[in-house]
DNA sequence: GACAGTCCTCGTACACCGTGCGAGTGGATT
DNA sequence: AATCCACTCGCACGGTGTACGAGGACTGTC
């Protein structure tokens, strides 16, 4: 088998951006707008068509397919992640505020964790952030293919929290309560005698808060051990 | 919206295991065959049910549904993982030996990176995993919530390491010598002077020692991080 | 004004999907 | 022999992404 590898991103767009009516960008914004409200199941060429009070096949002529657009949505997604200029603030300060801002715009669009394994983060805002990441850690003292470590290691982090953490509240949230959900967490943890200690002496905080509180445990755990690399 | 958790794990097998012919474990042998060859948009009930000579929907009797199936099948990937005896094994070899095996159940298995996100973890497999780990890290020292959050935070580098590393072998890998490939890369690199040097920097090594490096190096840090810990 | 060319729209159609339904089959029990 | 029950499966429904080709609308040239 012999696949080919394309992306969005290696081809020119069909048309000039200054189109008059439809146009790449209000594709793409429309689809995010589905995707938020619907998830990645909701959104089908032909809602989008209805959204945009068009057909649905219409939409082919600005994009090739729709993974192409699911690649431009992604990479919108990025762009509401801010990072520090790494030129002028530590590094640790860069990375944190990089976590928590990804983590937030991941949050703000549940969809792109089921997109996160799948594309290429080969976008332009995707480049910005990863830019700045090397580079902040390239100040930082990492060199060579330590640069890129430490930055897969960062990023690791934070999507394997994150994914998660959007899983739960997609799926179970709200029912977490319910009698039946207590019941079928009992079961699923007979004969688990750790897990069951961890049901027992678990805090009843807002889970929303317990799981921003593993978040920021986890990165300061990474960050340390980072940081170990560089002083060792 | 009221949606409603379900999961196989929380409900009775539709009928005893024992059947002569066709059985709940075949079904799912068969998927996970067809799975590893095919991938996840390779797995349709009709050609499952050709797979085993029977009717699509003669399968229903066994699962309620294919998401259900899933579940069985994204399991049996948590079988393949390995982890030490926690009593008997200090806790970074415990966390070390089951990185390494769940990141080698991982790549065994490709699907399982779409399925992570999506679905929850609670089958007896999963279960045996989490409940091994979660003992390494009390005996380790952790206490209270530090125990989930020192597990979440390993798992999360685990999974979000991978994923990623799937996603190159299944659309990248293999394609990467091309000229066009370069072509594309140096467009993407275009402007973003770190990624320029670490691309001409890169060491020309195999890539999958490349990827086994870097796993190993966030690994570590990963565990220094955790270790500090235990020890401030 | 007429014609040509280019950009853009979209109805139709194809092959595929998950699965609800209900009729049918074969063996065991009464 | 009659009944029951575990089990199979063809059909149909309402979806999906997208190839194709017929058209419309606008622009520029003579």
């Amino acid at each position: 088998m012999s696949r080919q590898f394309t992306s969005v991103w290696t081809r020119e767009p069909r048309s000039k951006p200054a189109g008059p009516g439809r146009s790449r960008e209000e594709i793409v914004k429309a689809a995010i707008e589905l995707l938020d409200a619907e998830g990645l199941t909701g959104l089908s060429m032909r809602k989008l068509g209805a959204k945009l009070m068009s057909g649905a096949t219409s939409i082919y002529w600005y994009v090739a397919t729709k993974d192409e657009l699911l690649e431009l949505a992604y990479d919108e997604v990025w762009s509401e992640i801010t990072v520090p200029d790494p030129d002028e603030t530590h590094w640790r300060e860069v990375a944190s505020v990089l976590a928590h801002s990804m983590r937030r715009a991941m949050l703000n669009h549940p969809w792109s964790a089921d997109l996160l394994g799948r594309l290429p983060a080969l976008g332009p805002n995707a480049m910005n952030v990863s830019e700045r990441m090397r580079r902040a850690f390239r100040l930082a003292g990492f060199a060579g293919a330590d640069i890129d470590f430490a930055g897969s290691t960062l990023t690791a982090y934070i999507f394997g929290m994150t994914i998660p953490e959007i899983a739960w509240e997609t799926t179970v949230e709200g029912v977490w309560d319910t009698t039946a959900a207590q019941a079928a967490l009992a079961k699923v943890a007979d004969g688990h005698p750790e897990l069951m200690r961890a049901i027992e002496t678990a805090a009843p905080e807002d889970p929303r808060v317990m799981r921003a509180m593993a978040f920021d445990f986890g990165l300061v755990s990474v960050l340390d051990g980072l940081e170990r690399r560089l002083t060792a």
